[in-house]
DNA sequence: ATAATAACGAGA
DNA sequence: CTCGTTATTATC
């Protein structure tokens, strides 16, 4: 039934009029009478009898393709129940707003295909159909193994590759080399699941990943053996993919979140890249995260699982520590030898020595570090942390956010030489004093691209400056001298790699006020850092960082995996997930009260807070040690039945594994 | 939302 | 004890 109330969260039987026997198979989307009014529903399954008295008729099969997979229909449940969800709202994920122009088109051209038949891909390619004998069948000895490439560089990578192709479920956290072509090591994957017969959904953070892991796939596969499955593609294209998908034209599909619910026969290989980004966490309810739905998938369905980054989150790194996965690295010696040289600084700048750094505010470390790889005619790339134009002001003295003397709002400088204004209440402040240390100059606390890229434009004059952000994503540059300055997250490949990177503001990440800061430092140093040149071939990373910080460190030695296991401990120290499971219960004080009272708790869990959220509503949080989650979640969703069978007026947002705790 | 059902209380 | 009204609860 699809109506995401909680206390309707269940089966119901209806009779199935015999002009609809046909096109009723498991899977349809329907329509029933429910209540008195027409609802739409999902066809789960067909049954003799009934132990329900008075049946109703089916109203309608909407369409007579069976969307609903019974695999995803069972991952589908699965996800509903770890997130204290419903169904009917991890199907609403799951399943694609039907297209009708979309599935006319894709059932003109196999008019009879479905899900079993050994249909050509839609595009007519000669991909041959997956073969409808097991891994175990006959010719499993005669399948080519697929040359493992830069597998080779990971002592356990060829093994990996191996136990894809036999149909094995390996499961697999891959520690990225600096300047490892990650999109190739996934083609490899893939390929080699491909090999053995079985299909493969790769998930990653955006749209330029996605480009860049199609084109390594085109290239390995050839066209026409994958789909890519994304929002941003549009319904009608995103209908289509997934379509061609269920129909089992193409056994592999690659996508953002929205393609972890793709169906796949024979699914035999689920993974992810930087699992760590935070747009891999599905901000629609239940908020399930990409890792957990395909470890959930790889689990349910005996496929093999693959989470991979340059760092590696605490998440990887449990599955790491429980055996749940084993780690794919490479040799300390082949790290050092491909990791660029690396160098922290502190970021005074030494103004006296170096104009051109007077001129850009950089550390002199980073621009002499600039200097030489734009004269050996390399291209330089800077991460600044956020975008913008001079986003905040603080004290130039003791750096304490400049705050408005009226309202205690964000005080910004809206021109380059303008007096700073509240970003709040829009009232200019012309004599500033800072209330910490009476401080009367300010600095910009964080310098946005566009203005880091003015400054190193005329620092360097005459080399070539492009920018990377919200607004345009480069992908790639060009490998010649140049400055290119991009946000974390956009930051292009340039051919044959940096000759150096800054890290620039690194402070601001630093100190946020996340338990995941530190973390989400690494990641995206690392990632920046993972462009540039080996050392050995002239790479050089900068970051204005104080080097003793535990982050820091990783990346100089370019050691996440050490970094996620003191991350893990730490949280293991503090209850924090993923070392416990954390529930969040929001909304107006009342309504958290009313729910948390009605909730059956396990008996060992801790209940926690409140703390303010937005707009005058409170959260509490509960946890409990993981091997009671499953009881967690369902006396949560039970509580949030009984509050919506009596129809509760205020809402109440129950999140498991919330990104942001506090 | 709405219909069935249980609960309740007033009047006979 | 019955009838009419109102809270409760299930919704095939």
């Amino acid at each position: 039934m699809d109506v995401p109330l909680p206390h309707l969260d269940r089966p119901f039987d209806y009779l199935v009029p015999e002009a609809l026997d046909a096109e009723a198979q498991p899977g349809v989307r329907v329509k029933v009478r429910f209540a008195g009014q027409l609802v739409d529903g999902w066809l789960l399954e067909r049954a003799e009898s009934s132990e329900h008295p008075k049946l109703a008729y089916l109203e309608k099969v909407v369409s007579p393709v069976p969307v609903l997979s019974p695999e995803v229909a069972r991952l589908a449940r699965a996800v509903a129940d770890r997130y204290a969800g419903s169904l009917a709202d991890v199907l609403r994920l799951a399943v694609p707003p039907r297209h009708a122009r979309a599935e006319k088109a894709v059932t003109a051209e196999a008019p009879s295909a479905d899900a079993t038949t050994d249909a050509p891909a839609p595009d007519g390619s000669s991909a041959p159909a997956p073969s409808a004998e097991g891994p175990a069948s006959a010719d499993a000895d005669a399948r080519a193994e697929v040359d493992p490439r830069g597998w080779r560089d990971y002592p356990a990578g060829p093994a990996l590759l191996r136990a894809l192709t036999d149909g094995r479920p390996a499961r697999a956290v891959w520690s990225a080399l600096p300047g490892e072509d990650w999109a190739d090591r996934y083609a490899d994957a893939v390929a080699a699941t491909v090999a053995g017969g079985r299909g493969a959904v790769v998930v990653v953070a955006d749209a330029r990943d996605l480009d860049r892991l199609d084109a390594a796939l085109t290239a390995v596969l050839g066209a026409g053996r994958h789909v890519r499955l994304t929002a941003a593609d549009g319904p009608a294209r995103r209908y289509r993919a997934f379509l061609a998908a269920r129909r089992g034209g193409v056994a592999v599909v690659i996508g953002t979140r929205a393609a972890m619910f793709a169906p796949v026969d024979r699914l035999g290989l689920v993974a992810i890249w930087d699992d760590g980004d935070d747009l891999h966490a599905e901000p629609r309810a239940p908020y399930p995260h990409a890792r957990d739905v395909l470890l959930t998938r790889a689990h349910l369905g005996d496929a093999a699982a693959l989470v991979g980054g340059y760092a590696r989150s605490a998440e990887a790194q449990l599955l790491v520590e429980t055996s749940w996965a084993r780690e794919v690295v490479a040799d300390r010696a082949v790290v050092r030898a491909r990791t660029p040289a690396m160098a922290p600084t502190g970021d005074d700048p030494q103004l006296a020595r170096d104009p051109g750094a007077a001129s850009a505010r950089l550390p002199s470390l980073a621009w002499t570090s600039a200097r030489d790889a734009l004269r050996a005619d390399l291209p330089v790339l800077v991460q600044v942390p956020r975008r913008g134009y001079v986003p905040s002001v603080a004290c130039a003295d003791c750096r304490a956010p400049a705050r408005c003397p009226h309202c205690a709002g964000p005080l910004a400088l809206p021109s380059a030489q303008g007096t700073p204004a509240c970003r709040w209440c829009g009232r200019v402040t012309a004599a500033y004093a800072c209330p910490e240390c009476g401080g009367r100059r300010l600095r910009a606390s964080v310098t946005g691209a566009r203005r880091t890229a003015e400054e190193l434009g005329r620092a360097f004059p005459g080399v070539p400056v492009r920018t990377s952000g919200r607004e345009e994503v480069l992908a790639t540059v060009p490998g010649g001298a140049g400055l290119v300055i991009a946000t974390p997250g956009a930051e292009p490949v340039a051919d044959g790699g940096y000759g150096a990177v800054l890290l620039l503001d690194s402070w601001a990440l630093l100190t946020r006020a996340d338990l995941r800061a530190g973390e989400e430092a690494l990641r995206r140093w690392m990632a920046a850092a993972a462009l540039a040149r080996p050392g050995t071939a002239g790479g050089r990373v900068v970051v204005v960082a104080d080097g003793a910080l535990a982050p820091v460190q990783a990346l100089l030695r370019w050691d996440s995996a050490w970094f996620a296991a003191r991350e893990l401990a730490e949280r293991r120290e503090l209850g924090f997930p993923p070392a416990v499971r954390m529930a969040s219960v929001t909304g107006v004080a009342e309504a958290v009260a009313d729910l948390l009272a009605g909730a059956r708790l396990p008996g060992d869990a801790e209940v926690l807070g409140p703390v303010p959220a937005d707009e005058g509503r409170e959260r509490m949080l509960v946890r409990v040690p993981r091997s009671r989650a499953a009881a967690l979640a369902e006396a949560l969703h039970a509580a949030a039945g009984q509050r919506s069978a009596r129809k509760a007026a205020d809402p109440v947002r129950l999140q498991v594994d919330p990104l942001v705790l506090f």
